[in-house]
RNA sequence: GCGCCUGUCGUCAAGCGGUUAAGACCUCGGAUUGUGGUUCCGAUAUGCAUGGGUUCGAAUCCCAUCAGGCGCCCCA
């Protein structure tokens, strides 16, 4: 027997019963970034792989151990495994930094890492996301994560729990580094393998470890000083609390979490990551933050910018299944010719319509009108002598039959 | 990369060393020569992921391979 090809491991096939959902969430997408000014911008899947390594960091894991790769005459070439990248790629590309600031992007579409799948986590997989440009002040903050649950509850997501915390600025964050560094250095050797890498790569990271012997360490008083401590200088403090009194006023319900730390080396100051109790391990729908040095990073003018991205597999997973849409008509007719030009007469007029190709037997055709169809489109005999047809409400079950020429008028039913 | 679990029809499954490999849904055909969705009848795995082994006998036990799932790590 010949073999059987099958999709790669972790990519999946969004089928027909399901493409409704991601209608759905994609549209809500629009209609709620819309009205915060957001545009929509579609950058390639596949950029030079220099813009990753620069852009997410080269310590991450993402960039690390989970990126497509590939040559191709001469150049690295990889597969986008997140968008913030690409799309200040963009901006600086497009100079849009001499448009009007904020200057408000939104996206969706395919990413690409490399990881073992499992629930909620996929090889290929989609996410929706917004980046805003140009506004250092903490309301940008305020609007991106206010704007991130409204989206959540447009979609009915109403028990989300909001999680933020500041990182502080490079400044800041090298002191916080050097303390966390000095009072762990005693119990180095008893951290496990990663931790003891993160010590010197990113001791940030070291907070996230979920290893039983290393979250005892951190548990110890000295080392929960350090990490409760109010590291940041003023400045990031007062951008903090600001932050937090707008979140407060607009109703935002959140909790402070001094261990939420982002996997990406670009964040800076605000980080936030939005939860689910309904989605097993991989709990987080949204994750994102403030990215100040970025799109200088990238070789742009200085830009402040703050953005957040989701996954559209995981948010489609906590919503409740949607009913697939029926057809409006279906013809049901022995005379297919007839069959043909009047599916195309209503097919003009907007609605949806099927006719049998096989030239079935007419219960046959009824029975399968009934199961995909609003209505049956009745073109027998009689019918068919008299330039009529016979609208059948398969829900009801009632019947009425008109003039073909005045049923298009009434097809409002 | 490491740990745990699972592979029986398109789907969900029963099966626990000797069965004709249940059942349900879906699909198709018929009862029903112009009235479906409720009813009734029938069809559909020489086959139990693949390859070895144990046994008189294997879907059932063992080993390997492959595939899938879950967890760690990390993230959306």
């Amino acid at each position: 027997m010949t073999k059987i090809l099958k999709v790669l491991k972790g990519t999946k096939d969004i089928l027909p019963q399901e493409i409704d959902m991601w209608h759905f969430v994609e549209k809500k997408a629009d209609e709620v970034f819309s009205k915060y000014g957001f545009k929509e911008i579609r950058t390639p899947i596949i950029e030079v792989t220099e813009l990753f390594s620069r852009g997410v960091g080269d310590t991450t894991d993402i960039v690390n151990k989970e990126m497509y790769t590939f040559e191709k005459s001469d150049r690295s070439i990889t597969l986008r495994p997140e968008n913030t990248a690409g799309v200040v790629r963009s901006y600086i590309e497009n100079g849009m930094s001499r448009l009007s600031a904020p200057v408000k992007l939104w996206y969706h579409g395919p990413m690409f890492r490399y990881e073992r799948p499992q629930a909620g986590r996929q090889r290929q997989f989609h996410q929706v996301g917004v980046e805003m440009f140009g506004i250092k002040q903490p309301t940008a903050d305020a609007e991106v994560i206010l704007m991130a649950v409204n989206f959540l509850k447009s979609l009915g997501l109403n028990d989300l729990d909001v999680e933020i915390n500041s990182l502080g600025c490079p400044k800041c964050r090298e002191e916080f580094k050097n303390k966390l560094k000095s009072v762990l250095k005693p119990y180095l050797s008893e951290l496990c393998e990663d931790c003891q890498n993160r010590y010197e790569k990113n001791p940030l990271r070291l907070l996230d470890c979920k290893v039983e012997t290393c979250k005892e360490i951190f548990e110890k008083p000295e080392i929960q000083e350090v990490i409760h401590s109010d590291f940041i200088c003023d400045e990031c403090a007062e951008h903090y609390t600001e932050l937090k009194l707008y979140l407060d006023r607009m109703g935002v319900n959140y909790s402070e979490n001094k261990l939420l730390v982002r996997g990406l080396d670009y964040y800076n100051r605000t980080v936030f990551e939005i939860k689910s109790n309904n989605l097993g391990s991989q709990n987080a729908v949204a994750g994102g933050g403030r990215y100040d040095s970025l799109v200088n990073q990238l070789g742009g003018e200085p830009t402040p910018a703050i953005g957040f991205a989701m996954g559209m597999e995981r948010l489609i997973s906590l919503l409740p299944k949607k009913e697939p849409k029926k057809l409006d008509g279906y013809i049901v007719s022995n005379f297919q010719t007839d069959a043909f030009l009047f599916a195309e007469e209503l097919r003009h007029h907007g609605l949806n319509v099927e006719i049998d190709l096989t030239n079935k037997k007419f219960t046959k055709q009824l029975e399968k009108a009934s199961k995909i169809a609003k209505y049956a489109f009745i073109l027998g005999e009689d019918e068919i002598l008299k330039h009529q047809v016979s609208i059948k409400n398969l829900e009801k079950g009632t019947q009425i039959t008109v003039d073909r020429a005045n049923c298009i008028k009434m097809l409002d039913l």
